[in-house]
DNA sequence: CTGAAAGCGCTTACAG
DNA sequence: CTGAAAGCGCTTACAG
């Protein structure tokens, strides 16, 4: 077996004293250009490694940070576990941190990139958060990877994302209500402003279209993806003089608040008001009665986006900048025909 | 100024050579527990840091390592929410695993606890995982501090521990359960061998005993802590001649899977049955109708955990080696008078 | 500019 | 177990 590369051998190689192969590393200036670029061109041959960099090296698995808005929803700790557990085969290790979108706001992102890049991360996984063009900058000049889970801004130049097919799960579960017989169908969604929130809400225009029924802007309400927003949106519909007849909601935890103010006021869930959640978290599955819910893979997504940061920090270059994964209507006891009138 | 500390100033400050030194930093074993204690001090008190280590200093906040044995509970999501809420306001960066409990077993921790120390991890925080004595002596050798939370085993020498008052836990849940006036009482257990379900169930026997009601070892069942256990314990006491009149779980997925048998055989919760689980997970506040249960405060659990790491990577010394925190009965609707017979 | 020599900080092999 | 001695890989101070 060979030996590794001492300064001693790269010296030989070059022809020169092991001083002068130092003063080239730390990159002193007392050295002629020609003996200079002998040198490095030996460094190279060789392939030698500082111990530091051999430390780097060796120490291990390499280090991928994971950056959450939060981590109280059953959403984030599906992708948690998708990520976590896609890991743990791929000599990768996670450091999760927890951001709130105002601190990412206020943050100083050139510091932060050369932070990430410095300490030898090999790149940034974002879950659901707002990234501007600049800061992308940053990360690109500081050669850090980035992929952003369900952005939620549009995607823009660069912008290397993951997420699920939005659009169709709208439409897919809207499809479904109006298969059982549904015209008076609410959309309850999340954010206005967020991307996948806006998907949804077009699926959800798309099959109303489709099938030529008129969408009636008293059912459509929005707000953000937790209980309160269901039970507000609930609330405001039961005082209609039509109240709907079914609801699709933008998330599970918006649904659950929906589901919480129709059992209070005595409306039975399927049989006077159906609804279709979205996300198809446990909340979907142990709620009384089971909701209907529009899954979508969160661990898949996790692990994608874990493999995308790998592809990039190994230089290689990806087909597309986007990748969206099916969601699935899973369909449960929360959705039934509407009642005869 | 001071010049930052060498192996040899570490060395006269221990009266010990520099290999010896060099030999305690490393984790050789042919040093004597005493000598190695006294270097490790000489060490902490000059604060020597190994040229890895402080260019891993220098390159931003310090790592420490967190191992779950699965993120699939609540339980476990909370402790993490604790743990990573904790740590930013602290300068630490959290290092997320999953080791499996089968894992564990076949791993090589002198060559783990290398890797730990060699990549300048500060510690290491294990969750409901069962350390051996020979495991602990390898991470200790290293100088890699480590703290289990909930751990499996019986604390040992030497293991740092943070938990909850189990045993005062499970007297309340039970003292409770009394004082609505049951007396067949069963308590269904997670693992039997598990140090926490121990002290739950002795708490219960405590409970029982003070008031001088009889147990009837019938009415005692132990599994996992998982839904299935709930589902075969209850499905068994209920196939009893005389069934008990309220159930006290030894977590909340315990209690759920009880609460479904007895709605699916039309026993109602709680004026047939009373329920009680344990953790104050949401899946107690989320059931229908919502859980009795004894909260555990996780977050707190999660960050004294590594508030504690981090006091002995600084070479504090701790008053206590096993923490206990407060649990705190929360009665929501699942309890209630035994039926009249 | 260059490199022989001294030095630094740490590790290793081994005698006791 | 311990440490004197030798060694390793790199850097520094300085003579030429």
């Amino acid at each position: 077996m060979t030996r590794r590369p001492t300064l001693m051998s790269v010296a030989q190689l070059a022809g020169v004293s092991t001083p002068t192969v130092s003063k080239v590393l730390n990159g002193r200036d007392d050295v002629a250009p020609g003996t200079r670029s002998r040198v490095r061109q030996a460094l190279d041959e060789l392939g030698y490694e500082s111990p530091v960099q051999r430390r780097m090296h060796q120490t291990g698995p390499a280090l991928v940070d994971l950056v959450f808005d939060g981590l109280k929803t059953p959403y984030s700790i599906e992708l948690l576990r998708g990520i976590i557990g896609h890991s743990a085969g791929q000599d990768v290790e996670i450091v999760l941190s927890q951001v709130t979108p105002a601190q990412l706001r206020r943050i100083d992102t050139g510091e932060w990139a050369a932070r990430v890049a410095g300490s030898g991360r090999k790149g940034l996984i974002l879950v659901t958060s707002e990234v501007s063009e600049s800061q992308l900058r940053e990360f690109d000049r500081h050669g850090v990877p980035v992929v952003v889970i369900d952005p939620l801004n549009p995607p823009r130049t660069g912008l290397v994302s993951v997420g699920a097919t939005n659009w169709a799960g709208g439409k897919a579960a809207t499809e479904h209500l109006i298969g059982l017989g549904h015209t008076r169908i609410a959309h309850m969604g999340g954010p206005a402003a967020a991307e996948c929130s806006q998907a949804r809400l077009h699926g959800f225009f798309a099959a109303m279209m489709a099938h030529g029924i008129p969408v009636d802007s008293d059912y459509l309400t929005d707000g953000s993806f937790d209980t309160a927003t269901g039970v507000r949106a609930m609330e405001r519909l039961l005082e209609l003089d039509t109240p709907p007849t079914a609801v699709f909601a933008g998330n599970d935890a918006i649904a659950l608040g929906a589901l919480q103010v129709a059992r209070s006021r005595g409306v039975r869930v399927p049989a006077d008001m159906s609804i279709v959640g979205f996300d198809g978290t446990h909340l979907a599955e142990h709620a009384v009665p089971p909701l209907t819910s529009v899954a979508q893979p969160l661990q898949d997504m996790g692990r994608t986006a874990l493999r995308t940061i790998i592809r990039l920090a190994g230089g290689e270059s990806l087909e597309s900048y986007h990748v969206e994964l099916a969601t699935e209507l899973v369909i449960r006891e929360s959705t039934a025909a509407p009642p005869d009138k």
